[in-house]
DNA sequence: GGTAGACCTGGACGC
DNA sequence: GCGTCCAGGTCTACC
């Protein structure tokens, strides 16, 4: 065991936002079949600083950017058909904009779930649909990042520490990365060998050698956003797939040691004996997986979500911060 | 094209 | 308290 660095002990949630004071309400419609418990819960990004879901009030907690990057602390409610967001600073028109855009798209409001729905009716008596994902594509990617060959816990952790370390609270920007060190990021964030792949990327985002914007116009095809993705230093196979779910585009399976816990316990319900054998798996969780199509992971994710909820005996929005690291199956399997 | 080993952290476990 | 093992996805060198 290495020793601990001195300053980087971090309960999971010291760095959250404060609940602001409300100089500033904004509001947002929302579809008919919207639920911000639902929304919010549906994909583990949300116990990833800096969000910080409040069970009790059903509320979403976080900063978000605003003008020059200053930082926002909002708190999101639902009311009905609204979408009510408290902040804690007096907003200018822009910069009001600038918020909703990032609630849109954390929340996916702009999304059409008709074809989805049509094609899974459990998924609309459900709400299910609108996967949670970041006010921005740069955060995903390192979220992403962040959860590759590593356990949840630590993913917890890494990101905490992003925000506290170079994010002031909030999450960490392209130029706060760009701005350090990979020795120095390694040090403080405890990513290990991610540093030179998050510095890295952050530089070439700043440089403009990657435009992120393009990754997100919604006429891209997905085998084009795979193939962009996967030359990425640092996304593979699964981390790519899973940023190609948070770009919209759920064709491809993100095939990872939970999804094969998933299907061997829950569908197959045996064992593989040999390294053969798990790639035969992997080939055999695809041809399950195709009879939904453009919606694999879609349909994928909802099975699993309803595994979780089955498993815990409680519904996922109802989840609060002491189960927030335990969020697989493997650890609700021993821990419920 | 397929495969083995390195990368890094922190929890679990044995002593 | 210390040392060792293990899990986790990606990359790279080698066959």
């Amino acid at each position: 065991m290495k020793p601990s660095v001195p300053g980087n002990r971090l309960e999971p949630n010291t760095h959250y936002p404060p609940v602001p004071q409300t100089p500033s309400t904004l509001s947002i419609a929302v579809p008919d079949d919207f639920s911000l418990p639902i929304a919010v819960c549906s994909y583990g990004y949300f116990l990833l600083a800096p969000n910080r879901w409040d069970p009790d009030r059903q509320q979403l907690l976080r900063t978000l950017q605003g003008r020059r990057d200053r930082l926002i602390h909002i708190r999101l409610r639902q009311s009905g058909s609204r979408l009510t967001l408290a902040c804690n600073q007096p907003l200018e028109r822009a910069e009001q904009a600038k918020i909703k855009h990032q609630v849109i798209r954390m929340l996916r409001l702009d999304q059409d779930l008709s074809q989805w729905y049509h094609h899974c009716p459990a998924a609309r008596r459900r709400g299910f649909g609108r996967l949670f994902r970041s006010p921005s594509f740069f955060e995903d990617v390192i979220k992403t990042i962040t959860t590759c060959n590593v356990a949840w816990v630590q993913t917890r952790r890494m990101n905490s520490l992003l925000c506290r370390e170079f994010g002031g609270g909030g999450f960490s920007t392209p130029h706060q990365l760009a701005a350090t060190t990979p020795a120095q990021l390694k040090r403080k964030c405890r990513v290990g060998y991610r540093a030179q792949r998050i510095v890295g990327l952050a530089r070439r985002v700043t440089e403009g050698k990657i435009d992120l914007e393009w990754f997100e116009h919604p006429h891209r095809h997905v085998e084009e956003l795979m193939a962009a993705l996967l030359k990425i230093h640092g996304i593979g196979l699964y981390a790519a797939a899973s940023l190609c779910q948070l770009l919209g585009h759920y064709d491809h399976l993100a095939i990872d040691t939970e999804t094969r816990r998933h299907y061997l316990t829950h569908i197959r319900r045996a064992q593989p004996a040999s390294a053969d054998d798990l790639r035969r798996l992997d080939r055999e969780i695809e041809q399950y997986y195709a009879r939904h199509g453009s919606y694999r992971f879609l349909a994928y994710w909802f099975e699993l979500w309803q595994t979780y909820e089955k498993q815990r005996g409680k519904r996922s929005d109802r989840w609060s911060e002491p189960d927030a690291d335990s969020f697989t199956t493997a650890q609700l399997g021993t821990s419920s």
